[in-house]
DNA sequence: CCTTTTCCGTACCGTTCGGTACTTAAGTCG
DNA sequence: CGACTTAAGTACCGAACGGTACGGAAAAGG
């Protein structure tokens, strides 16, 4: 299988859970080479040539957050109604927020909000991975709104984007150490703001 | 008792309002003294000899915006029921992460949302400072409750939390670029969990 | 065995970071 | 006018930054 040479001596999707850690703990600027490779348990240069560069691996990094520590989006959006859908987005969003296990909040709003050093591409890719899935919740809600499990007349893209408001602001408050049970009082709240099929209308 | 020695050659008020800028675009860590003083237009040792260090400058900044860029939220205090002094306060807060004439977003969000270099110090001041609003602000919904103005049961710190949920997750957005007809948009549907007195109120 | 290929560790690169002596300029006071 | 006091400007500090050159170590192929 031509793996000539000497194989790698470490677990590249291990090192990168190790800087998910890191780079959701103190964001793309505040990781600095040395606090990742010493939490990936691998030498710099064993980074630079298993990932290429710091922001590289940042991509990587946000993949496999995407992949892993979001898997409840993509099940939320399986949910047979509108209403199911985001409660069970806005449910698990809440605990994934505040898993004891992982740091608090969510990688790609603190990863990096502002421009920073980099002429804000950091800011601008993580913008557009948070896009992405306000993207496909809004394409999901567009199907409720056609099946009439929405009101004639719900903007499903605004209402998706609300569902993301709620979630990034959760995520502001869970950041700042905010409890679970909180995110989940909120929740409750926001709830109210979706509109269903047969009660009351909305806007 | 005048002042004695060489008068300072920049109003460091102005000059304040220039970090502002800086800070508020760049995040505090993307924020180098060299940014901040060319910003302000004066020499590293004036602002040391002004403002003591970064820190204390972004203490300081963060101070003045919360004077001059939030004034809004104390008018929105002053409203006369709860509903509106929620909508009021949530609608001059999407106009003012969009002002064209100021950089898209808060401060307060994306100064420092991750523990970064300091050991969380400035994240976590940023979050007592957002704190100090959702308190003053559940304070005021407290009173309302008490009015009758909202229902009872009502959870005035709940429904604070949920409003600065809202308003943090539209900074979310407004810094990733978002229109400020978007946040309005967001802002429509988050009024719809607003709970009201059993009597019809509102606009 | 020896060669080839790749990985790993050290040691270092140039740059930028926040912060500071030290000198010079610009005022007031006696 | 000095004498004193404070600001402004230059030039620099040690440390940390992201990134790399290089030599030795470990595996596969012949």
């Amino acid at each position: 299988m031509a793996v000539r040479g000497r194989p790698r001596g470490f677990d590249a999707e291990a090192a990168l859970d190790r800087a998910v850690e890191v780079f959701w703990r103190q964001g793309y600027e505040g990781a600095s080479l040395t606090d990742l490779t010493e939490a990936m348990g691998i030498n710099r240069t064993s980074m630079y040539a298993a990932f290429g560069n710091k922001e590289e691996l940042f991509h990587r990094a946000v993949a496999r957050y995407a992949e892993a520590d979001m898997a409840y989006a993509r099940e939320a959006l399986a949910q047979p109604t509108a209403y199911a859908v985001i409660e069970s987005f806005l449910r698990a969003n809440a605990d994934a927020l505040t898993r004891p296990d992982r740091p608090s909040g969510c990688l790609s709003v603190q990863g990096g909000l502002a421009e920073g050093g980099d002429s804000g591409r950091i800011a601008r890719f993580l913008a557009d991975s948070r896009l992405a899935g306000e993207h496909a919740l809004a394409q999901r809600l567009t199907r409720a709104v056609e099946e009439g499990d929405l009101p004639a007349g719900t903007d499903p893209h605004a209402l998706a984007r609300y569902v993301m408001v709620v979630s990034e602001g959760n995520a502001v408050h869970a950041a700042a150490g905010a409890a679970r049970t909180a995110l989940h009082a909120t929740v409750d709240i926001a709830l109210q703001a979706v509109p269903r099929p047969h009660a009351r209308t909305g806007a």
